[in-house]
DNA sequence: ACAAAAACCGACCGATCATTCGGTCGATCA
DNA sequence: TGATCGACCGAATGATCGGTCGGTTTTTGT
């Protein structure tokens, strides 16, 4: 509270005029990363043009890197164990996240479903590869905002992984 | 520390006996923690036995599912902010967190390196796709203890994700 | 058996925490 | 002009935090 007073000029006290308690001000700031998300999402569906399902899901990685590159903090605060933790009793708190999730996993699903339908992707489970897929992804992002490893140079393999997920040989299949 | 003083039954100060302070006392965890990995880690690689690389890979995403299962709260510990946030100022909690991811992911590089001596796995830089795959079963497991959904499910799609990675046709070649 | 050492206790300390509250200030409207 | 309002301040609050310390108990070595 004390940073946030110094970084916003504000006294101490003026913040709690605003927000009820410290949860109510988190979850003020949970609302905003999730409708910036979102905004985000939806200009980047608006004016984008691919012409084959798998073209949309590399659009869709490469839209995700941007996103975590542009919102760096919010994306830390979505890595941070506390959210998570918050959201097991505080129903709000899960809606937002879920919101979140449901709106990022959205956007790889979109792309494979259309690629299976116009043959450029070979997968069974739609929801199952987006998930696996949006793991892999935010994985690589994780590692590269922990700077244990210099995973930056690894966005080229990164598309590289997508690309084989999704044009394999139907392992998927029974 | 009240909390851990009630658990050990150990009163407030007899705890700072042992250890110099909170940060003193997070190292040993942390170094405990990684004792118990690579220990793990040690007996796996003993009593393993695969016919080619690819099966490696797939035996250490299992091996990976497993521990994760079993050290369930030292992974949560992992997968927690705090550390890396330490590591950028202590170099033995940077060392100790590294030795960790280096060890977690050489299983995946030998695996990688072995199949594509004798075939099984196609792709060119072993340390990338270790990392995009490390990246990818961590993802998985964090998705599942944060239970925003139910990830357990995927295990299933994780390893035909993991064949697919291995076992394309190159894509990974300039 | 006994002394030295180590382990242990819990009251206590200062610092910091989130939060409260009495009061000031400038804008709005009668 | 004067009354009412919400925004704002910052000192004060009690709770909790990590950490200390003097004294007691247990273990160890001889």
């Amino acid at each position: 509270m004390a940073e946030l007073s110094k970084a916003t000029g504000a006294a101490g006290g003026t913040i709690f005029h605003h927000f009820k308690n410290k949860e109510d001000l988190f979850l003020n700031i949970l609302e905003e990363v999730k409708a910036t998300i979102l905004s985000d999402f939806a200009h980047y569906k608006k004016d984008r043009e691919c012409r084959n399902g798998l073209e949309m899901v590399e659009g869709a990685v490469t839209f995700y890197l941007d996103l975590t590159g542009k919102l760096e903090d919010p994306f830390l605060l979505l890595h941070r164990h506390f959210p998570y933790e918050m959201a097991e009793t505080n129903p709000v708190c899960r809606a937002c996240l879920e919101s979140i999730y449901n709106c990022l996993l959205d956007i790889f699903e979109e792309g494979i479903r259309a690629g299976q339908q116009d043959g450029s992707v070979h997968t069974l489970s739609a929801r199952n590869t987006a998930m696996v897929m949006f793991a892999m992804v935010d994985g690589i992002v994780r590692l590269n905002t922990y700077r244990i490893y210099n995973a930056g140079a690894l966005y080229g393999s990164l598309m590289d992984a997508c690309r084989s997920l999704l044009t394999d040989n139907g392992l998927d299949a029974p």
